[in-house]
DNA sequence: TACTGAGGTTAGTTTAAACTAACTTATAAC
DNA sequence: GTTATAAGTTAGTTTAAACTAACCTCAGTA
């Protein structure tokens, strides 16, 4: 995935929403997201389109397909792991958080690994 | 600065070039950074438009503004940063600088300052 | 039954940062 | 002195991701 950091980041906030609220509908991510209805119209349809996220036409209901979900995680995990290490460092955990959210899309797998290393032999 | 990822890419990318050539033309930056003079054209209006870098009428040449300057310093400080640290826990030099890259931008002051104290401690 | 409000869509706009094609201008080469 | 090349500019296009305004549709209620 090159260039979707913004569909990563939707998968990852269905993911997050689905624990908290159990269904998620679009009008779950405006809220939570702050963005306008039709951003969140185009870009659900640009993941049905893709095939990482099928949208119930009678409830309005996301589901992530297993590729949507295996994104998602994969975003989330990075999320998680860049989190704990800033705020392991003496980050404060709302900066934390938001630096994990601006760079979880660009780091390359390599330098995920070596940092799971790093934290783990720490 | 917030937006302004790619201004503060070209003024790092004088920085660095001025300490290889000398001096600094906008065809330099076109030859380094890959990209197409009239991006880089437009670029370098930006940059004097914002104060951040002078062009000589004549020679074209870049200077840089003592705001420009420190940008650009700042920038290229959290670059290496970023970098020696990913090579510090095992990444590889070429994948170092480019995720180095690619986050130098977004990572805010306070995890900076943060990651940089850790270092030194270690 | 008619109205209201919630959820979603359509159409068109904005912004940033890249692009190509085609132009200007000045210098150097023959 | 004409011509070719190098550097830079102008004009217009593309793409992604947001936006607003205005619409549709359906369910619940007065």
């Amino acid at each position: 995935m090159k260039n979707n950091q913004s569909l990563e980041d939707y998968l990852e906030r269905i993911l997050i929403l689905r624990q908290k609220l159990g269904n998620v509908r679009s009008i779950d991510i405006v809220h939570d997201m702050n963005f306008s209805k039709p951003s969140v119209s185009i870009a659900m349809k640009k993941l049905e389109e893709k095939g990482l996220v099928v949208v119930d036409n009678l409830t309005g209901f996301l589901t992530l397909t297993n590729e949507g979900e295996r994104i998602a995680r994969n975003t989330y995990e990075k999320h998680c792991l860049l989190r704990d290490f800033f705020i392991s460092i003496g980050v404060n955990e709302e900066i934390a958080a938001e630096d994990a959210c601006k760079i979880e899309h660009d780091l390359s797998d390599e330098t995920f690994n070596q940092l799971r290393r790093f934290i783990k032999k720490q």
